[in-house]
DNA sequence: CTATGATGATTAAACGATTAATCAAGAATA
DNA sequence: TATTCTTGATTAATCGTTTAATCATCATAG
């Protein structure tokens, strides 16, 4: 608990303290001897610097700020992830805070942020909201039809990808599920599946939070493709169907969004489209980063393509016929 | 971007930065009348206390660090968000940082966290290591039979819960599924189940990571109950079930341990045991923030009991008798 | 009328690091 | 020898806040 300071460090030395943080930083001029002095000094009394005091005087905290809707959803702590190690690649901490979804948690946790001297915010906004930051820099991530999104990935994408990876296999009768009609990340990837399919196939559109399909019905109908707009989604999809007696993956193939750890675990596992979260992550502090440096030419929004795992839930289509009984 | 401080305050309302600090701290002498006058003009320029400058005064940051081993791992969000608003009650913001699960990314971590200034750590040791701390106060967040840990979760009595609450359902004959059998709270929480089960029901217990049961052979030597100890574990299991045509809950019932998000989106729907993390947060907090103070009188070590939360997976036995063909 | 107190505000010194300005001394140049 | 350059180090100011010490003023007590 006893402090290690450069006044410390000089006195020891027998050298001024403005000596010893040019000698630890590299500026200003100081002989060859003197830094080797200084910094073997340093290592052996664990000498770190004060972030207090270097705050104060460059004006800068080395710690971004990171908003989340809620942490708690398992989307989130991927992307978290990926933001702390590019951070601290960048030599930044970050502290996070969560919004709970709400625009006046959003509004708070942003200041509750700036308080406490972040240097910089990244934003993934509350449903369609109009976060104000006009007092630091800020990097939103959010979708590529958002006009504020600094980055972004490519939901639409992803929902051609799901669409056209069951269509080689073979599928031409899909079910797409989502949950909440009014998210604009899940229209998105509807649409997404819509691009592919329009003409192409015969398709259903499902929303789970207004009616959940009966699937024995569909079965019968002679769907054997069902795309969801998340892994919770096509969990459900798979459970209710082993619970219903259609075989899956043999009567119905099935997709999700989001690489969730579920993934795995259900039997069979389950393919999935999802970003890649350390790219998005990057590219979100990189952006945050310039931002703050006041480099100019920075692209101020870009989006990252979406990628696939295949796993047992997709199987090429092994008669298009009716099942059932 | 400009920036609103004491200097400013005092120079536009004539008087001495000393009395600008005191009227807004509530601290040394100051009339009324000026108080009234410095927090009206501090509301209006929206003046916010330079954390720097502050925390440079006084060496305190107002930030606590938490340490947790995998933040893309479904059990830690949920905890991290009881921690992070526990803290913000007590004016404290979260810095969190990934320590990767390994014994070097955890001595990193710490010291990355108290290099930036925190003023205490909240530290989920990645297995069985001994997190060196000297030099900041810490809440170590373990197991109950762990030395070092000063909050706990209890699993054991979890395990106990699991096992007794389908004991009282009527299950007499139980399948007991861990994945790694060196995990400290897996075998805790299998410790508490052969506690209930012991002489009083047939169980057998398997390791997922070395050998998954055959469901099938299970259900016709007369297992009836399932009792694992994670979520992800138990989906497995009524996935499995599921494909292999062991209804799930009519034949076996499942149970698992946290209470993942996936839990309602399973069909059926999973029942589970967790520990009230809000209040597991809300000691860990409380444990730190007095040690920073350096409140003496602060139990060293509690632990917090398991909740059940009861969902479709879990039935009355209907008849202790075989099924399957 | 002077000594004492209470009140309200100011001065000035920290906290720890950074950095522009300055200075001393030896080397190179005229 | 006098002048300029270079090198290596020191001084001192600064960032924004807190806080002990000081001071002025006016009221009260002696």
């Amino acid at each position: 608990m006893i402090l290690v300071n450069q006044k410390q460090i000089a006195r020891e030395l027998g050298i001024s303290i403005a000596t010893v943080s040019n000698a630890l930083t590299g500026k200003g001029r100081v002989s060859a001897d003197v830094i080797q002095l200084v910094t073997a000094r340093a290592e052996e009394l664990e000498y770190f610097p004060s972030a207090a005091g270097r705050a104060l005087k460059t004006g800068r905290s080395g710690i971004l700020g990171l908003v989340i809707p809620d942490i708690t959803h398992p989307v989130f702590p991927d992307f978290a992830h990926g933001v702390e190690t590019e951070a601290e690649k960048c030599g930044y901490g970050i502290l996070i805070a969560d919004s709970r979804g709400t625009e006046a948690g959003q509004k708070t946790a942003i200041d509750q942020l700036i308080q406490r001297g972040v240097d910089g915010i990244i934003i993934i906004p509350t449903r369609s909201s109009n976060p104000n930051t006009s007092k630091v820099p800020t990097a939103i991530v959010s979708t590529p039809t958002d006009p504020k999104s600094n980055v972004a990935a490519n939901h639409r994408q992803g929902g051609q990808l799901s669409a056209q990876t069951l269509f080689d296999l073979g599928h031409r009768n899909f079910l797409l599920i989502g949950e909440d009609p009014m998210s604009p990340v899940q229209n998105e990837r509807i649409d997404g599946m819509k691009d592919i399919l329009d003409g192409a196939a015969k398709f259903e559109i499902y929303w789970a939070n207004e009616e959940f399909p009966d699937l024995v019905l569909k079965a019968k109908e002679g769907v054997t493709a069902c795309l969801a707009v998340s892994d919770l989604l096509a969990l459900r999809v798979i459970t209710e169907a082993g619970r219903l007696g259609v075989r899956c993956p043999d009567a119905l193939s099935v997709i999700g969004f989001d690489n969730l750890p579920l993934g795995t675990a259900v039997r069979p596992t389950l393919s999935t489209i999802m970003p890649d979260t350390t790219e998005l992550a990057r590219r979100a502090v990189g952006y945050l980063n310039s931002a703050i440096r006041q480099d100019s030419d920075q692209p101020s929004s870009s989006v990252v393509e979406m990628g696939i795992i295949l796993r047992e839930s997709t199987q090429k289509i092994t008669q298009p016929t009716q099942q059932g009984d």
